[in-house]
RNA sequence: UGGGGCGUCGCCAAAUCGGUAAGGCAGCGGCCUUUGAAGCCGCCAUUUGCAGGUUCGAGUCCUGCCGCCCCAACCA
């Protein structure tokens, strides 16, 4: 597979472009990604951010605007503005000089509302909230005008700026854009464009502001100001696309994007609502924003999955129109496949035995130390070899060794000789048992069959990995499930308790776990493959005495299928 | 129930003006193998929610059903 960020991948979206730059509609493209710092960017934005960003990146002269829209104090952190800058970085894209915040535009968007208020397009309502919404109307019913709907453009202005100065509550009154009560689209009934709110500072603008501007009204507006072409926005927005271009189209702007809706991913047995990722976090069912079993952009860093494979796997699963609110939900396997793809090119392949059981082998003197030269990447040469010291002590897998085989298993067992990979080839003699458990395995090993190939060409049908006791680091391993044990955690809503489908298993600690010595070197962020487990990233919270590794992903696994189908 | 949108293999997704169902993931067989990994080869929709109609020809057009989804924050 190329990389995406290279050849896009073609889609409805990147054909309109296209057609927009050829028709000469336009000749310079912007787009534009505009998070709310209300929380850290999860695996579903990366589709949007590989979008935007990658359709600026292919045509010449295009740029994305990275725009915060921060319009609502209550829900916003300036922290949340650091970490989404980061996470975009570290996927791979860039916005040049082209910060941007809805609150550098709060004057100008004030000056719009003026506009509107002027024209007799917008109107001070002095209801609340409650009252509001009871006159909405429903989905069947039309809504009833407000009292304050037939006020003077000169007296809502009045009213208007008063709010600005603080003369009012919080809540107390709202600007009105004044469409149709009637309308079928509940969304254009006179829909709310300012609040009022005094008591929560802005984390930029601080106390300067006391009325704060509405999703529909900012971002359409703030769109036009920078210029933007398209505006790209989940199917979530379709119904709200009408109420865009009125804004648009009442106001004098600089110029008129057009927005476009995409269906919105999910992923299988992965809840991505920021607002629920966001209860885990607080209510400590998860060890923070990074933790490893969240699907945000955070947590699959530091679970050591590299921002290629984020960008394949957008790649893969497409683009799609969103219209009428469509969302697709893309089966967890297919984002695993991009990060063992990305992975397998990519990670040097080292040992670490995850649940130890001590080999002993019989005919090696005690205190005899072997180096062996091992393949980095036995596909990739140039990747070069270390050496990894061999001893009469080792540890192998626990699950590598049986002393009464199935049929179909084929590692070590009674009489049995196998290969320890890049070693030699040795020959079950007996097993230590304490009581039921299986403490030690005997072995001879043949000397003539050092590097792993026997002289007289004779096979054996496995090849297992192993680490030498004395030399070995101790290493703590996390193993980590699904978070959730259902396919959509996530079904129900409001009503449904996702939590109870929380997987007690997502996170398993292997405390004692042994790695061969290269990995004392390794550095934080270094993906490892160990070889015939997984892949494993070593943890930002790691230290040189205790190692911790993150398994992003295991390997395919034909003999689990294999044992699990025959075992029933 | 008002309005809107969508239904192509288990999942994602292609298919210019209607021209005779890509690809990826998963799965299944086999080869290869010093990772039961990777790699390689092959199989995997006579059929596009269903029923009719128009046409030499329909996933693409028409009609009628069926199913699913979105919209009633001073959130974004």
């Amino acid at each position: 597979m190329s990389d995406a960020s290279e050849t896009g991948g073609k889609n409805f979206i990147r054909g309109i472009i296209a057609d927009d730059l050829s028709s000469g509609r336009h000749d310079r493209i912007v787009t534009r990604f505009p998070p709310e710092p209300s929380g850290q960017l999860h695996i579903g934005h990366a589709t949007p951010i590989c979008l935007n960003f990658g359709i600026a990146a292919e045509n010449p002269g295009a740029v994305c605007h990275l725009r915060f829209d921060d319009t609502n104090p209550v829900t916003e952190e300036a922290a949340f503005v650091e970490g989404i800058q980061q996470d975009i970085r570290w996927l791979g894209f860039d916005w040049g000089d082209h910060l941007h915040f809805t609150s550098d535009y709060f004057e100008a968007l004030y000056g719009f509302a003026l506009q509107l208020i002027e024209g007799g397009h917008a109107f001070v309502c002095d209801l609340d909230s409650e009252q509001i919404a009871e006159r909405r109307g429903n989905l069947t019913e039309p809504g009833v005008e407000s009292p304050s709907r037939g006020r003077s453009p000169i007296e809502s202005r009045d009213l208007f700026q008063r709010m600005r100065a603080g003369e009012f509550e919080s809540g107390s009154r709202v600007l009105r854009a004044k469409i149709d009560m009637a309308s079928p689209n509940l969304t254009l009934r006179d829909p709310v464009l300012y609040r009022i709110q005094r008591e929560t500072p802005h984390h930029r603008t601080q106390k300067e502001w006391c009325l704060y501007p509405l999703y529909d009204f900012a971002h359409s507006l703030s769109d036009a100001l920078e210029g933007v072409t398209h505006s790209l926005c989940s199917g979530e927005f379709y119904e709200r696309r009408p109420l865009y271009n009125w804004m648009i189209e009442h106001v004098k702007v600089p110029s008129k994007p057009r927005q476009i809706e995409f269906a919105r991913v999910n992923l299988s047995y992965t809840l991505l609502s920021k607002r629920r990722l966001k209860q885990l976090v607080e209510d400590g069912s998860v060890d923070g924003w990074d933790d490893p079993r969240m699907p945000t952009l955070a947590g699959l860093r530091r679970r050591g999955v590299p921002p290629a494979a984020i960008r394949n796997f957008c790649q893969e699963i497409g683009m799609t129109p969103g219209e009428g609110g469509r969302s697709r939900t893309v089966e967890l396997g297919v984002l695993e496949h991009a990060i063992r793809e990305e992975l397998n090119e990519h990670a040097p392949r080292v040992m670490g035995v995850l649940d130890p059981l001590k080999l002993v082998i019989e005919n090696l003197p005690e205190g005899e130390v072997d180096e062996l030269e091992c393949a980095n990447h036995p596909n990739r040469p140039e990747l070069g070899t270390r050496r990894v010291p061999f001893s009469r002590e080792l540890f192998i897998e626990r699950a590598d060794f049986m002393e009464d085989p199935p049929k179909k298993f084929f590692r070590l067992a009674p009489g049995r000789e196998v290969r320890l990979r890049y070693a030699y080839f040795v020959t079950c003699t007996g097993v230590v048992k304490d009581g039921d458990e299986i403490v030690e395995v005997r072995c001879r090993y043949d000397p003539a069959t050092r590097g792993g190939d026997a002289p007289d060409g004779r096979k054996v049908k496995a090849t297992l990995h192993w680490v030498s006791a004395a030399h070995a680091r101790l290493a703590e391993v996390r193993l980590y499930e699904t978070l959730f044990t259902v396919e959509d955690p996530d079904a129900g809503g409001d009503d449904g308790d996702f939590r109870s489908h929380l997987n007690p298993e997502s996170l398993v600690r292997l405390a004692d776990a042994r790695v061969e010595p290269s990995l004392a070197e390794a550095e934080v962020g270094a993906t490892f493959q160990f070889e015939r487990q997984g892949y494993f990233c070593l943890d930002p919270r790691s230290t040189p005495e205790r190692l911790v590794f993150n398994r992003s992903v295991t390997l395919r696994d034909t003999w689990a299928r294999v044992s699990k189908k025959a075992g029933g």
